[in-house]
DNA sequence: TCTGGGGTCCTAGGACCC
DNA sequence: TCTGGGGTCCTAGGACCC
């Protein structure tokens, strides 16, 4: 039956999908909760009243997620609302998880609530569709929770299967499916397709996710950049990425932001809410030991205008006096003094603390030692002949440049000689 | 008495280098 | 009295996702 459905060199990839996870995992906690209009909300007296996840019940009557609790209440006066628990889902997660690793190791979580199974080689099991049965049969019967699974010889088109029914689904979507069920769409339907870039796709009159399909690739590329070509790839049913265990570990940035309970004028008390940040920065970054070589601040403004600034730092950091050093110089350079609505604080460039980066720093200090005596010959030089003496480019009053990275030592050795070219 | 918080990836311009 | 072309790094912002 397999080998049927699927050709030999082929992969056979399922995507995992909890169905509104918050409000299933309220459900299961409290039975009472069940077959109700429930809505997981921020608290509204601190400006966080929006909706995160609400019940299919509540999706009825127009509930959707980001939309105002106001809003929402307004809909749907019998709403039932919940702050959110994300210990309680982080929880769940990682028994759902564990469920999933039980049928294969090829399990590559993409957030706290769906994930890619590689199940090629799992077919002792029995077929893709009787594997899927299993994980939805398993994740209800020991977790109490609904998931959707779709089925397919890539992760897009797993993705977009796994959509298409809701709650408790099974879709399979093979290659040939996709004219049938994926072209009549309208773009915006698309996975990595929002409103902004099908407004784009419009304006060269691609409306449904077939125009893309078959789209001037020229266009798609002035228009989009290489993300054109792709998504255009994906409208034709290909998509070569792998499901990779691994990525999870993979971490890129660490970061904390907070919409303010009033907007804040007070630099004291903007200053100490960015401690706070760097403090819970600097908790996560220990706990995944790593490191950071570029510490970002985001600022929203009363006004939601929101600006982000970052600098590169020469050394790599962690603690959070470390930490909120480096934002708090960002913040006072950059804050206009107008009312601030949200401060954020974020660790980017992260290395793994291990051997490998403490000795980057032993290499770094020994290099600098070893170039000391350089840089004050160059220095005397300058002094005694003008500075036109040093090779264009360098300025050696600035000599922390030349640490501010790995690779920038690499050129210390020629910068004594006048190279041209 | 509207619009959270956690991320990823891509682009574009300027500085600088060869 | 003239201004190429390729590349990297850094920074800021935007789009998208859950």
């Amino acid at each position: 039956m397999m080998r049927e459905l699927y050709p030999k060199n082929g992969r056979v990839i399922l995507h995992v999908d909890m169905n509104s996870f918050y409000a299933s995992v309220e459900m299961a906690y409290d039975s009472t909760l069940r077959g109700k209009p429930l809505a997981i909300a921020g608290n509204p007296k601190e400006r966080k009243g929006i909706i995160v996840t609400c019940s299919y019940e509540a999706r009825k009557f127009g509930v959707k997620t980001t939309m105002p609790l106001w809003e929402a209440k307004k809909l749907c006066p019998n709403l039932i609302v919940r702050r959110p628990n994300f210990d309680r889902y982080r929880a769940a997660s990682q028994e759902m998880f564990a469920i999933l690793r039980q049928f294969s190791d090829w399990v590559e979580p993409v957030s706290i609530d769906e994930g890619y199974v590689d199940i090629t080689d799992c077919f002792e099991l029995g077929s893709p569709v009787h594997i899927a049965k299993m994980i939805q049969k398993r994740i209800m019967e020991q977790l109490n929770l609904p998931c959707s699974i779709g089925i397919a010889p890539n992760k897009f088109l797993a993705k977009m299967a796994s959509d298409m029914k809701k709650p408790m689904g099974i879709t399979i979507l093979r290659k040939r499916d996709v004219p049938r069920q994926l072209w009549p769409l309208p773009v915006v339907e698309m996975h990595g397709i929002g409103k902004k870039t099908a407004e784009k796709l419009n304006t060269i009159q691609v409306f449904t996710i077939q125009d893309l399909a078959k789209a001037n690739e020229l266009q798609l590329r002035n228009l989009l950049g290489i993300n054109g070509i792709r998504l255009k790839e994906r409208a034709n049913g290909n998509d070569s990425r792998k499901v990779d265990p691994n990525a999870v570990n993979e971490f890129k940035s660490v970061g904390n932001s907070i919409t303010l309970p009033m907007d804040l004028t007070n630099q004291k008390e903007l200053l100490e809410t960015l401690r706070k940040l760097a403090e819970k920065v600097s908790i996560r970054l220990k706990h995944k030991k790593m490191v950071s070589f570029n510490i970002a601040i985001m600022i929203r403004y009363k006004n939601r205008k929101t600006i982000t600034r970052s600098r590169k730092l020469p050394t790599p950091i962690f603690t959070k006096e470390e930490i909120f050093a480096a934002s708090k110089r960002l913040f006072l350079e950059h804050w206009n003094l107008n009312a601030v609505r949200l401060l954020g604080v974020t660790a980017q460039e992260l290395l793994e603390k291990t051997a490998s980066s403490e000795q980057l720093n032993l290499f770094n200090y020994e290099e600098k030692a070893k170039l000391e005596p350089l840089i004050d010959t160059v220095k005397h030089l300058q002094d005694k002949y003008g500075k036109n003496i040093i090779t264009k480019g360098i300025d050696v009053t600035e000599e922390q440049k030349l640490f501010s990275t790995e690779k920038d030592t690499s050129f210390n050795k020629d910068f004594l000689y006048n190279r041209e070219d």
